[in-house]
DNA sequence: ATTGAAACCGTACAGTA
DNA sequence: TACTGTACGGTTTCAAT
């Protein structure tokens, strides 16, 4: 399939940022922020659908506000021949709300919620047997979830 | 302020995933996938803002859509002395995705988004004088940003 | 939480540059 | 090819219950 990455022009940056900041905007809203009717901007979103650019409309939620007062990052380094079953593992926690697998001496980089230290306690013994694991407990998030950069000077 | 953590019914929960999953869907298809009126919805909805427990609507984004085929986690040590200045200077590179401050060793935990090797070597070089760097490329990432469990009984 | 009516919005279409 | 204005049908919102 044809993945060429296509430049976005000043109106597409500008639709991603207002959605970034509000997804639940009305197109006629949308369009108005842009400096275009609601037809053309409809259109356009659209078509960032349609090119995988925008690959979903999401909430944010705040874990404390359900019950989740921590929240930590834990590296996971499987023993030699574990990582198949240590993946699945990760996957089949639900507290765990983002891992990625990444080069290094850590297999993977957890990012989970928990009740408790007495909670995770018992998240990370699920994989103590398979995996040495390293865990931080997060303090405070200086930079939240933001876009990228998108004005691409090529 | 009054923090205290009220617990989300059946209906609140499957409000909540059905908005993870298309945050735009209209508020009359919100209502038929929880079994409810529009205005019930709309109300649920809007209680649900109020207090907290949705941060935000918002957009998922493809980085190499976008232009940045690679991403990266890189656990970051101020050097003695350096820590805010470390924590500004994370703040100002755009290409940080998001960047949590966490307890042990590592200071902050980022993740950024960027086009090449070289590039990354560039940014790395912003903190080199100031803080030790530890770079993790993402290669995969088994568990998408998802939800945390919001069923559990308290 | 629901209904029904009024206001509002999304979308298809025809026309313009 | 991309945009605009318009009109219709669908959605949101508000009042009353």
């Amino acid at each position: 399939m044809a993945n060429e990455v296509q430049s976005l022009d000043e109106i597409d940056q500008a639709m991603l940022e207002a959605l970034a900041g509000n997804a639940r905007i009305s197109l006629k809203e949308l369009a108005q922020q842009v400096g275009l009717s609601s037809p053309s901007a409809a259109e356009r979103l659209r078509r960032l659908e349609e090119r995988g650019v925008v690959k979903a409309f999401t909430i944010d939620l705040d874990p404390a506000a359900v019950g989740y007062p921590l929240q930590a990052i834990v590296r996971v380094r499987p023993l030699p021949g574990q990582l198949h079953m240590v993946e699945r593992i990760i996957q089949d926690i639900p507290e765990i709300v983002e891992c990625d697998k990444v080069t290094g001496e850590d297999c993977f980089i957890a990012r989970l919620v928990v009740r408790s230290m007495a909670e995770l306690d018992g998240l990370l013994d699920k994989v103590a047997e398979r995996a040495e694991t390293n865990t931080a407990m997060i303090k405070a998030s200086p930079v939240k979830r933001r876009l990228p950069p998108l004005s691409r000077k090529r």
